[in-house]
RNA sequence: GGGGCUGUAGUUCAGACGGUUAGAACGCCGGCCUGUCACGCCGGAGGUCGCGGGUUCGAUCCCCGUCGGCCCCGCCA
């Protein structure tokens, strides 16, 4: 019979139990000996006296860290002045009375739990001993904790859990697939599921209602500190629903996660904002409102500027934007402005003009001097700037001057310690476009994905100005990271074929690509829709982690690479043949093996 | 595809104008120690300075290339 080592407490004083785990700390005082055993529960410090047992004494000599043990003994209270306040069980300890050496354990490439950060690389290599530090083993016990609570509440709301096939088709919109060679179809490939999209839509037309799953994704793209390869969606379809009700279950279900898991009561209903107010006020569509540095518009007040950047811009039709950062003048030295201007170029600035606010509201340096009593009167008010602060204005483009100004204010927060820490800021940012002209392919392309709906009210112009109709997509934001997103989607076919008409892909094309959803469609498919989460992003805010790589248990490196398992490999010349697959002559230089 | 930072002992980091034997801390090995908890004290071992080439009398240091790691842009419906 095992015990585990946070199951104890003062009251089980006087009684004996058998311990197993880890020797985490050794320490040897020659007649006695302390060690620190860990198990999944936590903690326990195990006495040895070479005076009450010398026979596991001599045993306990030969321990080092990381050994795996058993110990038996009797569980009692410290002597005074020695507990340890920073243990759960810093008040007991356990007297030991045999022990029995279940496995060695060579030397450590790495000290767990070392406060130094290691090489990210080693640990991944020995990725096993990273996640017997506190931290990891939390975050991976948390998110089993989270994906549980998912379960249970959706189980309950009537949702079924059902899966969906991971050798599946390639598809032409979207991220790059990763491929898999067919033995038995030399020739063909399935692709591994970007998400499972299709298939969620297809059973909500076999009549399930309500679906979701907990699945991996699979996207062939460059890797970020919150983008792996391979990632886990909760995803989710109900039919028979308007926006409403995809938000209310998401609302219900977050509220849930938060009360539970980090005791933190949610406002509901969630804020939502208008995707034009985002793009408008944070230069993003997934504005991070844990602080304030608002961009305001100033087209207006600089129509008739004296200052020529402003003015001819604004008569092509660009505009004028600020932000202001509060403090700015004791926070920024001169050089600092200086090296600002370099920042806002590589986010696409063309300049970064700049106004001190000094006493009484007037402006000092930059280009203070080309701003009338009047302009600078407009501006301060709407800005609510004070004396202090500083004025960053970007003229361009909407677009641009909302891009730039939206990074800015995120690098400005983030230099200057702006956003409150142990804040959760939950949103949705709705009425997205449905479309967008993409340079690159000289042709209309979803913004979402193909099968979302156009909003109802914008039927109507579906076609005569496909670039201003809304969509009834959502997303959800959380401290400025996109967690989840989803739609309600197209369920009619004909609605279905004009949407694949405007974004250029042909009939024979849609039905090549997507026929399997469209046919379905034609056989009394229900109004539905749904959304999906980035589990592992929200996991990673949740435990206040940089990357998402600290909350999945066997993550790669940024070159899609696993220095544990080392995948990926070559393979041997038969494993092709029988794929009837032949490597181009480009393929083979990096092969270092077989 | 592009930009930035980076690679020295098992780990985290120093290092020098280009010049004897490349240092520290932790870890590891040996010894001492009965109340520690990152125990302490004494001693010891441990280095292809990522890899390849070049410049040089001499390169860990300078130059070129290459491989890897992290962050970012592009990309990610």
């Amino acid at each position: 019979m095992r015990t585990l080592c946070e199951e104890i407490s003062e009251s089980d004083t006087g009684k004996e139990f058998t311990f197993k785990g880890w020797v985490m700390h050794y320490r040897d005082h020659g007649g006695l000996i302390f060690i620190d055993l860990r198990d999944y529960s936590g903690i326990l410090q195990i006495v040895f006296d070479e005076n009450i047992d010398n026979e596991s004494f001599k045993i306990a000599k030969k321990l080092k860290n990381e050994y795996v043990v058993s110990i038996a003994g009797t569980v009692r209270k410290r002597p005074e002045g020695t507990t340890n306040a920073g243990l759960k069980t810093g008040g007991i300890e356990l007297l030991a009375k045999s022990v029995q050496i279940l496995n060695a354990c060579e030397t450590l490439p790495f000290q767990i739990d070392e406060e130094a950060e290691v090489n990210e690389f080693t640990r991944l290599k020995y990725r096993y001993l990273d996640l017997r530090s506190k931290r990891l083993k939390d975050n991976l016990i948390f998110r089993s904790k989270f994906t549980y609570l998912i379960r249970e509440f959706l189980n309950n709301k009537g949702f079924f859990d059902i899966e969906t096939p991971f050798l599946t088709k390639s598809t032409p919109e979207g991220s790059r697939d990763f491929l898999v060679p067919s033995r038995l179809n030399h020739g063909h490939f399935f692709a591994l599921p970007q998400s499972p999209q299709l298939f969620k839509q297809i059973l909500m037309v076999s009549g399930f209602e309500r679906y979701y799953q907990i699945v991996r994704c699979f996207r062939d793209e460059d890797l970020r500190a919150d983008r792996q390869p391979e990632f886990t969606q909760l995803d989710m379809e109900m039919s028979f629903v308007e926006i409403e009700d995809v938000m209310s279950v998401t609302e219900e279900l977050f509220a849930l996660i938060f009360n539970k898991l980090l005791g933190i009561e949610l406002k509901r209903p969630f804020k939502v904002l208008d995707y034009d107010e985002a793009m408008d006020k944070y230069g993003s569509d997934k504005p991070d409102t844990r602080f304030g540095l608002i961009i305001n518009n100033l087209t207006d007040v600089f129509a008739g500027s004296q200052l020529n950047v402003f003015k001819d811009n604004i008569q092509k039709g660009g505009v004028v934007k600020a932000v202001c950062l509060p403090d700015g003048s004791n926070l920024l030295s001169r050089k600092d402005i200086d090296e600002l201007l370099s920042v806002v170029k590589d986010f696409g600035a063309k300049g970064l003009a700049w106004t001190k606010v000094g006493e009484n509201g007037l402006f000092e340096g930059g280009i203070s001097k080309f701003i009338s009593d009047d302009e600078r009167n407009k501006a301060v008010a709407r800005l609510e700037a004070k004396s202090g602060d500083i004025i960053f204005y970007q003229s361009d483009s909407k677009k641009t001057a909302e891009n730039v100004l939206g990074r800015l204010r995120l690098y400005l927060a983030k230099k200057y310690r702006l956003i409150p820490e142990g804040r959760f800021d939950l949103l949705w940012v709705v009425n997205f476009p449905l479309f967008e002209y993409s340079e690159e392919e000289k042709r209309i392309v979803s913004v979402h994905h193909p099968f979302t709906s156009p909003a109802k009210k914008d039927l109507g112009i579906l076609e005569k100005e496909p670039l201003s109709v809304k969509s009834d997509s959502y997303d959800l934001v959380l401290n400025g990271e996109e967690i989840g997103g989803g739609s309600i989607r197209i369920h009619d076919p004909e609605l279905q074929g004009k949407i694949f008409e405007i974004l250029s892909i042909s009939p024979e094309d849609a039905k090549l690509k997507f026929g399997f959803l469209l046919d379905a469609l034609g056989f009394g498919a229900p109004p539905h829709g749904g959304i999906a989460f980035g589990v592992d992003r929200i996991l990673m805010i949740l435990r206040n982690e940089s990357s998402i790589r600290d909350v999945i248990a066997f993550p790669k490196t940024q070159k899609a690479y696993c220095p544990l398992s080392d995948a990926p490999s070559a393979v041997k010349d038969v494993q092709l043949k029988e794929l009837g697959i032949k490597l181009r002559e480009t393929a083979g230089k990096n092969i270092k093996s077989e």
